[in-house]
DNA sequence: AATGAATGAGCGTTCATTCAT
DNA sequence: TATGAATGAACGCTCATTCAT
């Protein structure tokens, strides 16, 4: 259970937004582990004045990422803007969202939907849900126009992408950039009609929001 | 530069193949920043007998990595025995190292070859390099039979591989399998010939050994 | 640059100037090498509190040192107080540095003036050149006196204060004290015009074997 | 109680020796507490082999300084040889002491004489006891020629080296060299009758506070 | 409410010393 | 006897978390 941020004082109101920006940033930089005094430090505030909004490190990640949700909404808006296709604003997003790399605050966003955090927009299943529901969307114009292959689900994209951007360790920069860059060209392909034996089914079952909660909470 | 392993007396050889058995257990559980001591502590070891054998975690990683190229070897061989259609092997290979997670190691095995380290079978360098050529043969094979798409290498390949295998973090094992499985194939999907505008190249360019060498060197 | 010990907290500054007096006791009996931890033990504190005034060994050394400096100067004002010739005085200010062996931490102290270590009283390097031009015109005094040898610097004693304060080790410590006793008259015979003929006997009773032996059973 | 080295096997003989020449260069170089093994892999033997024959440190540093009272006798000798005076005989083999940095090992020396300790020459305490009579003939004789300062005796002198010849921690060991040289020569004077008026400048050149600073920042 | 101080547990690493071959 | 393997204790240092101001 995460306090409703609308009802905190104005000063502490723009701690928790600048708590978050940094968070993101350095997340982004030296992974989601990053030592939270230098969160603190770089935000400019003290220590435990993180502590008191995020008690731990789990609800500050989860928090960024609940926040993060809202830039891929946005990033989708201008996906479906820009092209008039599905396809074409569907391959927009996902590498507009591999190259910002996003996703790397992900994986936690998965668990602990039920604890109802919520943020601003209201909870973030609730969020969750709606972003899911609008790539729905998508894809299924996607798969009448006859280029996404069928049996793709908003779910495989997601996880897609999150794997797709996250970097692996100790090589530099550089290299994972020419990695993922190639290995995002390819799963572009793997997601079109055309690809192998695209007629027929995948021959894994797909996952449900459902099943993926569901696990999540056998998983604790 | 590594000591010969022949040359230990029987015992330490024993303690020797059992840390290398241990840490990649742990290494796939937990990553390859797993606390040393558990490693030592489940090999039934002393952690200083463990730091004796290998002077850092490099050093460890490198030889569990080193080691495990030993059984990709073995799957590769089983594959093209098992189908005599290049594109059946290669398909039968990527599920295995896949469902293996053997490459959870690889990040770490790509740099450092210049030093030369070397295990029972030779250098490093030379294994890996042998490696890649079968692996050329074979993809080159596929190509001709009509199956793999012009353009991939076994550099994408490999690639895709440890970038499939690494598991999520937070989110349990189960999901995890669920998860790969599901990309797997999409994966597949996207190296086959029939993939989206498989008869144009790839947008980006390919990755050669040389050049991943050269990235490798710069990134310190 | 360190913090401003000014500008802490009470509570803070009481402990910091705990760790300084702990410091340099156990620096006095055991050297510079002495373990951190128990210094913290003696102190009364955590590792870690250590470790957050001071970040390393170095720092937490030459802060001890610089604390230091200024009870040399005020040994200097003493010395000066009493007597009425500069001879006196230094001979006054030799005896009691040795005596107080505060200078077997002045090694550190001498290399990194350039990092501008600084303490309530001002920067290192200023204090410690204020610190040498006192000096300097006690020995231009005393050797205007007659009585100082010629050619004698402030660096001269200086170090030579060290030397002789320094403990040996392995022995204990009132052997040390006895030693250090009998080379400090040395020390100011060799530094004094008229030392060399030396009619009157040193001033400390000259060690003999059995002594010497006797003490060290004595000292274990 | 140490075995006798002559009763040792042709082999384990010369591990021996080995052993304690290699032992004397690291001590110069690292001081007394460096790692044993280093000691053992430089002479080209076991950890074990040298516990066997040392089995602890302080007794490997016991002969090592036992080993070493020959070479002092050997300067004594060609001091005396090498001048007709008992102080100039005297003088030089104060500087050759002190420049050899024999006595760096001299400090264990002193205790433990009780335990009879024997090399191949005699037990311990006959031939320190032998040297320091050598010695005060040569004091006693100086003395006699009106050269050597009235109650000055061996031990102060012995003693006196020791303290010289200790290099002050981290500070490099080029400054360690001219300090010592300065001291040692300070030393000389306190001991001459004549030391007092001193008309000439000391041998060696003054340090100023700026040829301090560039040696220490050439130190690193 | 915000701060920064204090804490202790945990990991990496070294080394003296004992044990098995 | 010589060897090198194995051990565990000790220390340096970091960081998440709690407490006092």
């Amino acid at each position: 259970m995460t306090e409703n941020p609308t009802r905190l004082r104005a000063d502490a109101r723009r701690n928790r937004e600048q708590i978050i920006i940094t968070a993101r940033e350095i997340f982004l930089e030296q992974g989601i582990h990053a030592p939270l005094e230098e969160i603190a430090r770089r935000a400019g505030i003290g220590i435990a004045t993180l502590y008191r909004r995020f008690p731990d490190r789990h609800t500050l990640v989860q928090q960024v990422a609940l926040d993060t949700l809202t830039l891929v909404g946005e990033e989708l808006d201008r996906a479906t803007t820009a092209h008039p296709d599905a396809w074409g604003a569907l391959a927009q997003l996902i590498r507009r969202l591999v190259e910002s790399r996003l996703s790397v605050l992900m994986p936690v966003l998965l668990p602990g939907l039920e604890e109802d955090a919520r943020s601003e927009g209201g909870t973030l299943k609730a969020r969750r849900d709606q972003l899911f529901e609008q790539m729905e969307q998508l894809t299924r114009t996607a798969q009448q126009e006859g280029r996404l292959r069928q049996g793709i689900n908003p779910i495989d994209i997601w996880l897609g992408v999150i794997k797709l951007s996250r970097p692996l360790p100790v090589i530099g920069a550089e290299l994972n950039e020419l990695i993922t860059g190639r290995q995002l060209e390819l799963f572009l392909g793997g997601l079109h009609t055309t690809a192998l034996d695209a007629s027929e089914p995948l021959r894994r079952q797909p996952l449900t929001l459902d099943k993926l909660d569901r696990c999540l909470k056998t998983a604790e």
